[in-house]
RNA sequence: UGGCCUAUGGUGUAAUUGGUAACACAGCUGAUUUUGGUUCAGUCGUUCAAGGUUCGAGUCCUUGUAGGCCAACCA
C-alpha cells in the first residue's frame, strides 16, 4: 500500500507548528463538547471528525465533555442519544465528562477573580444591563453597581449561591471594559440565579456558570490543548484568553481555542433550534425521521458510519463558509453501499407480464449473484414462473431505439432469466395496459451456456414472480426542502421551502429472500438504488426506506429531452 | 458608524511557504456491462479587483469590493 502523503489542513499545521516549536505530543489532547438540548446532526459530525481524527491522527486522547451549564434546555435524553450517536459513528473518548462537574472549582474561581477585583456584582435588570452595552458601533457605560467593594461582592455573591435573591435580581459579571470593541468583553456575564434542577447535579446549585466563563476554564482544568469550534466563535476567543488569564499556572498547559467554518449542506438546514421545530410540529416523525439531517435520520435512513466518515474526510476543513452539495454526500454512501449492499430485485410500481408460452403450474429458481462487486458475497435463487411483476415504466408500447426497455414487437432479457418479447397487451377501460402478454426463449436462459444465453439484447429488467412476490412497505425519500438554501432567504421562512413529496408510500413487491430481512439491513434493489429495513418492519409487515437512488443517466436524458 | 474573519473552476478543498494552479464531487463525450449501476478512458472549467515589490505573486504590501460574524441572565 502506498500510503499518499495527504496535505494538511490549517488546523494540523497549527499543531505541525506547536510540535516544532517544543510542544510535546504527550500533552496534545482535544475535546467534543455538546450540550445536551437537542440531537447531533450531520454538521457536529463535522466538529465531531475534526477533533477525534486529530485524535486519532496523533493518537491523543478525546474528552466527551457535555456542555451542560443550562438546566433549562438541556435533558438526559439528548445525553444518552449523542453518546449513541459518537459511538455509532465508530468514535472512543478518552473520558466523558461534563461541565457541571467543575461547577464547585469554578464557583472558587470566581471568588478569587472577585477578591482580584476582577469581578462584581451587579443588581442592574437584564434590561438596564442589555441598555449600558451599548451596541458594536457605540461603546458601553459602567454599571452603578461596577465599584462595589470586594467585601459587599463577596457577601451578594455568597448570597446568590445560598439562594436568598429571585432570579434576575443579581449577576456576576467579570469587570473588564465596557468600551471595547468587543461586545464580549463588556464586562460579561459570568453567574446568572436560575432555580432549576439540573440533569445532575439536581437543585445543589440556583446559580450557573454561563458558556465564556465554562468553557476555557473546562478545557483548562481537563488540560486540552487545542480548543477546536465553529467561526461564531471567534469573537469569544479573546474573552477565552481573558478568563484563562485569571487562573493559569506557569507549569500548566494553556488551552488554545482555534475555529473552523460549520458544514452546511443544500437543501436542508442545520439549525437545532429550526429542526426542533420540524419535530414539535409534526412536519417529520422524529428526530430520527429518515428525511432528517440528524446524525439518527441518516442512521435509519440507512446510511453508514463509513460512508459519512468518508464524506468529512472528504469536505476538509477551513475558515471560508461554505455549501456542500448534498451530491457528495449521496456520492459516499453509494460509493460505500456499492461494494457492501447485496442486490435482490424487488417491483415498486408493478405491472403484470404473462409469458404465454411459459407452462402454466412450472416454477423455477434461478441463480442470482450476490454482489458483482464482490465474489465472496456469493448467489442465491429466486423463483421464476409464468407470471411476473416489472416496472411500469419498463414498458412502452411504441417507442424509439434509445429506449433499451420492453416494448412491442422488442426483446428483453430478465434479469437472472430468458430473453422475452412483448406481444400484446390488455388494457383496462381506461386505456392503461393492466397486463403484458410475452413469449420467452426457453434455451436462453442466463447461465446455462447456450448460444442463446449469450445472445446480447440491449435491455435488462428486473422482475418479482408473482406467486412468489412478497408485499412490503417501501418509504421513498425526496429532499425535505425545495430550496437549495431553505434558510437562506431573507424574506421568506424556510417553512415556506417544504417539500410536499418528501415522503412518498409505495406498496411494492419484493423477491421472497427478503422475507428473513433484519431491520437496519441494507440491499440495492437492482436498477432502482439502496434500500435498508426500517425499525418499524415486523416478521408480518416489511417496511424499507429508500437511503439513495442509482446515478441515474437515463433520467437526466430523458430531462434533457 | 466600530471590531473581527474570509475571498482559488458550478461545489468543496489543496499548492513543497515566492518557482508558473491540482484533487474530489457535479457536468459532458465515448468504451465495457445480463443493473441506463459499477468500472475504464477522455473532456469542460479556477486564483475578487486595481496598483505595487520581485527575474518570478494564488502566496508579500497598499487601496478597494463582496460575503460572514458580533448588541441572549443561550451554547
Amino acid at each position: 500500500m502506498s500510503e499518499e502523503t495527504k496535505s494538511l489542513n490549517f488546523l494540523e499545521h497549527i499543531i505541525e507548528d506547536d510540535l516544532n516549536s517544543g510542544y510535546s505530543k504527550e500533552d496534545l489532547r482535544f475535546r467534543f463538547p455538546p450540550e445536551p438540548n437537542g440531537y447531533l446532526h450531520i454538521g457536529h459530525t463535522k466538529a465531531i471528525g475534526i477533533s477525534f481524527g486529530l485524535g486519532e491522527k496523533y493518537n491523543a486522547p478525546v474528552n466527551l465533555r457535555f456542555d451542560d451549564t443550562n438546566p433549562a434546555k438541556e435533558e438526559q435524553e439528548y445525553v444518552d442519544a449523542i453518546k449513541r450517536d459518537i459511538s455509532w459513528l465508530g468514535y472512543q473518548w478518552e473520558s466523558e465528562l461534563y461541565s457541571s462537574d467543575y461547577f464547585q472549582q469554578l464557583y472558587d474561581w470566581a471568588i478569587l477573580l472577585i477578591k482580584k477585583g476582577k469581578a462584581y456584582v451587579d443588581s442592574l435588570s437584564s434590561e438596564e444591563i442589555a441598555e449600558l452595552k451599548g451596541t458594536p458601533t457605540q461603546a458601553g457605560k459602567n454599571s452603578p453597581y461596577r465599584d462595589r467593594s470586594v467585601e459587599e461582592n463577596l457577601d451578594l455573591f455568597e448570597r446568590m449561591k445560598k439562594g436568598e435573591f429571585e432570579p434576575g435580581t443579581h449577576v456576576l459579571r467579570a469587570k473588564i471594559d465596557m468600551a471595547s470593541p468587543n461586545m464580549l468583553m463588556r464586562d460579561p456575564l459570568m453567574y446568572r440565579i436560575m432555580y432549576k434542577s439540573h440533569h445532575r447535579t439536581g437543585d445543589d446549585w440556583c446559580i450557573y456558570p454561563m458558556y465564556d466563563w465554562t468553557h476555557g476554564e473546562s478545557d483548562y482544568i481537563e488540560q486540552i490543548s487545542h480548543s477546536l469550534c465553529s467561526l461564531e466563535f471567534k469573537p469569544h476567543r479573546e474573552l477565552y484568553d481573558w478568563f484563562l488569564d485569571q487562573v493559569v499556572e506557569e507549569s500548566r498547559i494553556r488551552p488554545k481555542q482555534r475555529e473552523f467554518a460549520r458544514l452546511n449542506l443544500s437543501y436542508t438546514i442545520m439549525s437545532k433550534r429550526k429542526l426542533l421545530k420540524l419535530v414539535d410540529e409534526g412536519v417529520v416523525s422524529g428526530w430520527d425521521d429518515p428525511r432528517m439531517p440528524t446524525i439518527s435520520g441518516l442512521r435509519r435512513r440507512g446510511y453508514t458510519p463509513a460512508a459519512i466518515r468518508k464524506f468529512i474526510e472528504t469536505v476538509g476543513v477551513s475558515k471560508r463558509d461554505n455549501v456542500i452539495d448534498v451530491a457528495l454526500l449521496e456520492f459516499c454512501i453509494r460509493e460505500d453501499l456499492n461494494k457492501t449492499a447485496p442486490r435482490v430485485m424487488a417491483v415498486l410500481n408493478p405491472v403484470k407480464l404473462v409469458i404465454t408460452n411459459y407452462p402454466e403450474n412450472e416454477e423455477e429458481w434461478l441463480d442470482a449473484e450476490n454482489n458483482p462487486e464482490d465474489e465472496a458475497a456469493g448467489s442465491r435463487k429466486v423463483p421464476f414462473s409464468r407470471e411476473l411483476y416489472i416496472e411500469k415504466e419498463d414498458f412502452r408500447e411504441e417507442a424509439n431505439r434509445k429506449f433499451f426497455r420492453l416494448k412491442l414487437g422488442g426483446e428483453v432479457r430478465l434479469k437472472n432469466g430468458y430473453i422475452i418479447k412483448a406481444e400484446s397487451v390488455i388494457k383496462d377501460e381506461n386505456g392503461e395496459v393492466t397486463e403484458i402478454h410475452c413469449t420467452y426463449d426457453p434455451l436462453s436462459r442466463s447461465g446455462s451456456g447456450t448460444e442463446e444465453s449469450m445472445r446480447k439484447v440491449k435491455g435488462t429488467l428486473h422482475w418479482v414472480s408473482v406467486k412468489h412476490a412478497v408485499p412490503a412497505e417501501v418509504r421513498v425519500y425526496d429532499r425535505l426542502f425545495s430550496d437549495e438554501a431553505p434558510d437562506g432567504h431573507k424574506d421568506k421562512d424556510y417553512m415556506e421551502f417544504l417539500n410536499p413529496e418528501s415522503l412518498t408510500l409505495v406498496n411494492a413487491f419484493v423477491e421472497p429472500s427478503l422475507k428473513e430481512a433484519k431491520t437496519g439491513e441494507r440491499f440495492q434493489f437492482q436498477r432502482l438504488g439502496y434500500f435498508n429495513v426500517d425499525d418499524d418492519s415486523s416478521a408480518d409487515k416489511l417496511v424499507f426506506n429508500k437511503t439513495v437512488g442509482l446515478r441515474d443517466t437515463w433520467a437526466k436524458q430523458q430531462k434533457k429531452g
